[in-house]
DNA sequence: AGCACGCCGACT
DNA sequence: GTCGGCGTGCTC
């Protein structure tokens, strides 16, 4: 595909699971390059998929691309592999999912390399001119002698003490001449010695590194470790031989487990570059990384969930720390599982892929069961830290307080005495999630939701968490008209304010989504809690994750009956692994902790296995039972999620869909049914559930809905989007 | 998804 | 009289 007038097939990012055709009489183009195009009445940046003869262009009006952005392909070969893969797999469109590879300054058709800068080198003329010539002109002979050495920017000429003007001069004898290039790259091999201390190992620990590092090609590695039992000292170690053979490393970390402590570990161990990808980005920070990556001039690539789809010039190793976290499945839009996706890519590129986590998801279990994945276990605390005691307190009968217990409360104000920190979760946030009248009843509806309004003191408000909504707080019942309402229910902000008044003289931080809100201000909170500036810490689910509190000794779960009589059959796994992070919060150091759950069901299954016999044994009997309904990763599902304002409108394009689905055995189409909630933000939401026994049937299946959907009138009028491998059903 | 076109309510 | 609300239809 290199001579110009052809016609080209080309991916757009549209939401269109099509193609479309385009006339390029501008530039040879290559598979993967990027075009710009007209498209109705904008222009796309697009990407060339193929070639396309004359005579299989359709009956359309065939334009002309604008321009030719890359001549080449943008796309290593891994990467393109990724993107198409990612296409037919989650049956998106290939034009999103390839402009979702990319940093969004790429995605706008900005050029694929670093901005070039002018380079200054001798003409043939110049080439002869001796430094005799030059005797009465020693500036002159200095420039030339220079540039005899190697081709100069206009900085590094400047730097040597040579003023533009002479620069000049000498241009226009014609001795030198510039000309445009990109940077220069270091080549040179990274330098590990200095800065790489590793940490003595135990065991365990050894064992998993040696097994991680005797990997030539493809494999991927479970490495289960409980909270503190040095994971991190084992990726550390597993990554240097990589950096010595002079390859690359991708590490893929949860959207809030990106911290600078995480960073400073990998600083200090290795003097080599480290790029590193989050949301704090500018968009020219982000390119320049991608850049860095794709030269190989990063020898460390750290990021979120997009970063899979880093270019690497040579990747050696993927890492991806804490492989249950439901931060790696993309909620909207190209709805991939950044886990899925590295483990594919590792396939591609042939090489070792290290999952790791101190409670795998159960898929990732499974694998390890069946042996597709090595399954190394870190059991032992590192530096000899004790294990954490557990405790179920039955909360039915007990006098409670904001949320808190009798017996939690002496617990607490006991750890206080003793100088320890505690830590306590409550997954609601706000002052208290409902509002009720005191006289009939009556809760603070959501208009737009099928939602209580949750109420908020610090901006005196209820506040749907649903579809952000926001109103005064009612002086009156909204039915009887009674003036006596009351809130039910405790969020993070009343419990914070309760334990500040129950523990004067102790300092309270709540950390959740309200009280971090302005860039920075986690980092700065939990450094605070860190450095012991607060005794007591409140929050939600955010603060469970990968930090570090070595003056911990208690930690709580507030309320966990939620989760136990959910609708969403993830839930208890999520619970599951909720607890047993936080119990690697609690004394971490050399003080021993202690895990407390609060529920009105002590005696419940998954509570009992839990706390007796641990995460493992629980997860595996979550598989068998996993097994049993042919749920995933024993069936293989995807999820038609639908809206629409009018109820009727969504229902009836499910139920034609529905009514079009072949009778296969093994397969079958749920639904349709009403999501976990019926109305959001005034659109009605329901969902087709589709279930089979082969990943290949799913696929078949879903081909063949997808093609009958466009045809469909019913479907042009809702809201829709396609989920597989959904994770949960919200 | 955008972006247009196309018909019905409250304002300069 | 217009500005603008979002229904629906199309994009090589």
């Amino acid at each position: 595909m290199s001579q110009i007038n052809q016609f080209l097939q080309v991916a757009l990012p549209v939401p269109l699971r099509q193609i479309f055709s385009y006339r390029n009489g501008l530039a040879p183009v290559t598979v993967g390059s990027r075009v710009r195009v007209p498209f109705g009445k904008r222009q796309l940046v697009g990407f060339v998929v193929a070639e396309q003869a004359e005579h299989e262009l359709g009956e359309f009006q065939v334009k002309d691309i604008i321009e030719v952005i890359d001549q080449v392909s943008i796309w290593n070969t891994d990467i393109w592999q990724l993107v198409t893969w990612g296409a037919d797999y989650y049956h998106h469109s290939l034009g999103e999912v390839a402009a979702n590879a990319l940093p969004v300054l790429l995605r706008k058709g900005q050029p694929a390399h670093y901005p070039r800068t002018e380079y200054w080198q001798l003409t043939e003329a110049g080439k002869k001119i001796t430094a005799e010539q030059l005797r009465r002109a020693p500036k002159q002979q200095q420039l030339m002698t220079l540039l005899e050495q190697e081709p100069l920017t206009r900085n590094a000429i400047k730097d040597a003490g040579i003023s533009s003007t002479l620069l000049k001069l000498v241009a226009d004898k014609g001795w030198i001449t510039a000309y445009q290039a990109e940077p220069e790259l270091k080549s040179s091999p990274w330098q590990l010695e200095d800065a790489n201390q590793p940490l003595d190992l135990n065991k365990e620990q050894a064992v998993a590194v040696s097994a991680v590092n005797q990997q030539s090609s493809y494999a991927a590695l479970l490495l289960q470790g409980i909270t503190g039992s040095g994971k991190t000292e084992v990726y550390l170690q597993a990554i240097t031989p990589v950096l010595q053979r002079n390859q690359q490393v991708l590490v893929l970390v949860p959207e809030i487990g990106l911290t600078p402590q995480t960073l400073k570990r990998f600083q200090q161990r290795f003097d080599v570059p480290i790029v590193m990808l989050h949301s704090g980005l500018t968009d020219n920070e982000r390119l320049q990384a991608w850049l860095d990556s794709r030269s190989g001039q990063a020898a460390i690539i750290i990021g979120t969930r997009s970063a899979v789809y880093t270019p690497c010039h040579k990747l050696g190793l993927i890492i991806i720390d804490e492989e249950h976290d439901l931060s790696f499945k993309q909620q909207d839009g190209f709805r991939y599982h950044a886990r899925d996706v590295a483990i594919k890519r590792a396939q591609l590129l042939d090489i070792p892929i290290v999952l790791g986590t101190a409670t795998p998801s159960l898929e990732t279990l499974n694998n390890a069961v069946n042996k597709r994945f090595h399954w190394l276990k870190l059991d032992q605390r590192a530096g000899g830290a004790e294990l954490v005691k557990h405790q179920v307190l039955d909360l039915k009968q007990q006098r409670i307080e904001s949320g808190v217990s009798a017996p939690l409360r002496d617990q607490i104000k006991e750890q206080l005495e003793r100088g320890n920190q505690v830590l306590l979760f409550l997954n609601r946030r706000g002052f208290a999630p409902a509002l009720m009248c005191h006289e009939c009843g009556w809760l603070a509806q959501c208009q737009r939701c099928d939602a209580y309004y949750t109420l908020h003191k610090t901006h005196n408000q209820l506040l749907c968490h649903h579809c952000g909504s926001q109103r005064p707080i009612p002086r009156q019942c909204g039915d009887c008209g009674a003036s006596h309402l009351m809130t039910h229910g405790v969020g993070t902000e009343q419990l914070e304010q309760s334990l500040q008044q129950q523990f004067p003289g102790y300092g309270v931080l709540r950390i959740d989504r309200d009280s971090t809100r302005r860039k920075g201000e986690l980092s700065r909170h939990l450094q605070a809690a860190t450095e012991n500036k607060y005794q007591i810490l409140v929050g939600t689910q955010m603060l469970a994750k990968g930090h570090h509190f070595p003056n911990v000794t208690l930690v709580a779960l507030l309320d966990v009956d939620g989760a136990l009589y959910s609708a969403d059959f993830r839930a208890a796994e999520r619970l599951a692994q909720l607890f047993t992070q936080v119990a690697g919060r609690a004394g971490r150091a050399r003080k021993a902790g202690k895990v407390v759950l609060q529920t009105h069901h002590p005696e419940h299954d998954l509570i009992q296995d839990l706390l007796n016999n641990g995460y493992q044994d629980f997860a595996i009997t979550a598989l068998a039972e996993r097994q049993l309904n042919e749920l995933p990763p024993f069936g293989y599902m995807a999820l038609f999620r639908a809206e629409a304002v009018n109820r009727q409108q969504v229902l009836t394009a499910l139920q034609e869909l529905a009514s079009l689905m072949p009778e296969v055995t093994g397969a079958q189409l749920l639904g349709p049914m009403p999501a976990l909630m019926e109305r959001k933000a005034g659109r009605y939401r329901y969902q087709l559930l589709l279930h089979c026994q082969s990943r290949k049937l799913r696929h078949q299946l879903l081909h063949f809905l997808l093609a009958k959907i466009s045809p469909l009138g019913s479907w042009r009028k809702i809201r829709w989007s396609l989920d597989v491998d959904p994770q949960d059903f919200t």
